[in-house]
DNA sequence: ACCTGAACACCGTTCAAGT
DNA sequence: ACCTGAACACCGTTCAAGT
């Protein structure tokens, strides 16, 4: 037994990571476990736990990642003057993001505190960057001054796309009788945008 | 060992329901085991896979009690003539049930076919129920003949609501700012029929 | 015909023991 | 200081053996 050093603290994270994010990309979540990316990466279950809190931990961090890509993926979308089809491109960038990553994404915004424990701020400022994309393409529709409310609607309305979006790429869009998750997003922001316009 | 009679295969399902009932209400789906659930009712684990094909198979017959009491709970919510009043009324019979079944509730919609298997129909009706609240309320709004549209609408909406619902109701909304999952539905509704108005 | 429980192949997590 | 792997207390699922 003993130390090995054949890599330093900051290479195994990334090489456990690495070896997660592929597990969970390639069979799921539920295929994550500490034994298998122990395996995967060549050290001992020990180790796994040397490098994270636990399982939790391991999974909140390869969650990290995918909403760090998202973030670099939505971020970069082009804006005109049109807040509707600004919200179009939106709305198909995430989708194009979700379809590309369908393991990876399911449960990103969903339950963590299996525990009741709350998430730690580094993972809530995580999630807060993309909703700040949704707010800004907002903005339009509110005055100077009204961020505040811009965030609320922008909360509100990801959060109703993202249950569209959760509903569709698991299979239970079917259990509610389409299978074309993006096309009732686009509706559902639509209709969200012309009840803004409407006061 | 060999049979006992002691009760009958119905006595016997619905003892174990009762039982799984119990846990997921108290301590939530991931405390749901076959093991636990057998020594609860005084049966050994093999006669739970007596009664039910698996794990999952239990599982999704816990989440369709739970949608009969969802159902039975929306569809005596009284009606007015005015369709946002209906919705409000809606939005807090939904709630109301959210809030008094927390572990309950949680992952009614999501994933079922972990292992890739499409859900049954017995099952998929469950859920087409009280989505068929949403369309009747929705109704006003569409003319006759246009049950196919206010069905999509119903679907986008209270899949939307859904969302709210369920990264509200675990702790993650605080992820995302406000901790009013009434309210961001409330609005969503608000807006989703403002737009639906404004045609 | 039903019910049991040992058996198999897994888990997460800990921690004494090694280098 | 790091790494190991046996140990503990669990899992889901199966199926020969009992009544």
């Amino acid at each position: 037994m003993g130390r090995r050093s054949d890599h330093s603290r900051d290479e195994l994270l990334s090489l456990a990571l690495d070896a997660a994010e592929k597990i969970v990309a390639e069979e799921g979540i539920n295929a994550l476990t500490a034994r298998r990316v122990s395996k995967e990466i060549g050290y001992s279950v020990g180790t796994i736990y040397n490098l994270f809190e636990n399982l939790d931990d391991l999974s909140l961090h390869v969650k990290a990642r995918t909403l760090d890509a998202l973030y670099a993926h939505i971020k970069g979308v082009p804006k005109g003057e049109d807040v509707e089809s600004d919200f179009m491109a939106l709305n198909k960038a995430y989708f194009d993001f979700l379809k590309a990553n369908p393991n990876t994404w399911g449960s990103i915004l969903d339950r963590e505190g299996a525990d009741g424990q709350p998430l730690p701020d580094w993972y809530l400022e995580k999630v807060a960057l993309p909703f700040s994309v949704v707010q800004a393409a907002l903005m339009p529709l509110f005055g100077a001054g009204e961020e505040e409310q811009a965030g609320f609607a922008a909360r509100t309305l990801w959060c109703g796309v993202h249950g569209i979006a959760v509903l569709g790429m698991e299979n239970s869009l079917e259990a509610v009788g389409s299978r074309d998750a993006e096309n009732m997003a686009e509706y559902l922001i639509l209709n969200f945008l012309g009840g803004l316009r409407r006061v």
